[in-house]
DNA sequence: CGTTATTGCGCAATGT
DNA sequence: CACATTGCGCAATAAC
């Protein structure tokens, strides 16, 4: 619940360098001039050496290109991941909520198991009841009334 | 496993200026090693209205002081909030973690609790029928044999 | 008021 | 090469 929508600005910053720009999309340029212009260019760029005669680029175990923050490549690269990053951790989020929902849900199921668990023992141990009742009956060799009506009634068969 | 002594370097910056504070030595991995030193020092900080006569401040609803990069204070601060950063989002995740075990669990604890009542059912389907059984064999006026034998074997009793 | 906790966000390294 | 994940720092704000 927190829209920081507010500013139309994106500062960015890293290696030592930031760099202000307005989020208006399009425009990918820089500005900076609102606040103290600092800008500073990444330096130390090794020469390329495969493609100094201006050709194929073979297994090239190249370091880092220090990225050069103005470049539009750049920048559509940095938007483009940023978007991931949203996305991704949006799923995220997404994906921990529902978990905690299935908690729920498989709480709520199994106390509908346990009662349901609890039923049938309850009507197991009646049924073994009247049987041994019954039985004791066949040994004393008597005859309860509606021994069996009661049962039925019971299960609700 | 989290009290990283802060290997690298700092680079902060925001309103437009940035600035490199080298805490340590050795960056290792960072790109930052070879970068030709840069400082800035911008500051532009709006006169404070309130401490101008050097007394009360009301309920000054000041901007904001863009806290200076540099000071003590600053850094001391967002090293805590850093270390703060950290902790937290270690317990989120612990906590989705726990979660997804639980959920783990539940889903256990539900099919042991679905064959119990697998269980539990088959048992009462016999019982009812050994008596339906019975009752015909009473209708029928017939006694048959060890029915009672029967059931007490299959409850396990 | 100050401190910590949580959150959204961007960057860069790394994984797929 | 594109997108996805992840660790990390910053800043705003919520919570204490």
């Amino acid at each position: 619940m927190s829209r920081p929508s507010q500013p139309k600005i994106n500062i960015t910053e890293h290696n030592g360098v930031s760099v202000i720009q307005t989020q208006a999309h399009a425009s990918s340029s820089s500005l900076l001039g609102a606040v103290g212009g600092l800008q500073q260019v990444p330096q130390l760029v090794p020469a390329n050496p495969s493609s100094a005669g201006g050709k194929a680029l073979p297994p090239s175990k190249m370091k880092k290109p220090p990225a050069d923050k103005e470049s539009d490549e750049y920048r559509q690269r940095r938007e483009r991941n940023n978007l991931a990053v949203k996305k991704s951790r949006m799923r995220s989020k997404q994906k921990a909520m529902d978990t905690q929902q299935r908690v729920n849900e498989l709480k709520e199921e199994n106390e509908r198991l346990e009662a349901k668990i609890k039923l049938l023992s309850k009507e197991l141990s009646v049924l073994k009841d009247l049987f041994l009742e019954h039985a004791h009956n066949l040994a004393d060799n008597v005859q309860p009334p509606s021994v069996v009506d009661d049962l039925c009634t019971t299960c609700g068969v």
